[in-house]
DNA sequence: CCGCCATGTAAGCGAATCCTTAATTAATGA
DNA sequence: TCATTAATTAAGGATTCGCTTACATGGCGG
């Protein structure tokens, strides 16, 4: 019952599945139709629709018809709301509690 | 059935829930029991658990136990992996395939 | 017009996710 | 020793996920 479908959860969601990360690094290097962004994997056409609905709904492709073909482009804005909560969390505090938690460590072992 | 258990998918799953969000932006002050940890959520202590079960598999955050407290320290270094891949496929390109894609749009446009 | 072509939608299946209540372990302190 | 506190494990339910096969849609070339 989780209530997950603010953007960020959406977004660090999509990148949770390797298939649907390979997909956007394909894409990274210029857009690309569906059948394109389906050749390396071993799967079914509909699943790979399903994986691209999931990026989609994340913001991270734009799908454009043109045609019987369907051009998806890669959108990277939501990327940078997921880096900011990433290097919000990230290093410079790690050292400083590595420290106290030694130090907690001691403190317990001292007292037996 | 992805194999979606290598460590990148793990750390983006872990992160893909705001409980878990939070329960590391709390940790980011520092180290907390579950109790602690547990405090602002109006969910069971079994729930909690649980989220802290699946950060421990992520490697973000280590539990040590002492007496009958687990005191919850946080690990980044899964966060620098997550932030490499964010920061390989972001910014940059952007501009670029827009323009890209705009040609493509005109190109099609052309010839009706 | 008709049958390929590139996709999407529908329906269903097994596994995983997120939550619950009930029972369990283990340390504390009167 | 016994009740209390802190946390986990077990079991179950509802929902979502990732995949499948079968069918539908819609543009295009003959």
């Amino acid at each position: 019952m989780a209530d997950a479908d603010d953007e960020l959860s959406l977004v660090f969601r999509a990148l949770a599945d390797p298939t649907r990360r390979a997909m956007l690094s394909r894409l990274h290097r210029g857009p690309a139709t569906v059948g394109e962004l389906a050749e390396p994997f071993p799967i079914s056409r509909p699943a790979i629709s399903q994986h691209l609905a999931v990026l989609e709904r994340a913001g991270l492709i734009e799908r454009t018809v043109s045609a019987q073909w369907r051009t998806c482009t890669l959108r990277t804005e939501p990327l940078d709301e997921a880096s900011d909560w990433v290097e919000r969390h990230r290093g410079e505090w790690n050292e400083r509690f590595d420290l106290l938690d030694e130090q907690l460590r001691r403190m317990r072992r001292g007292t037996p």
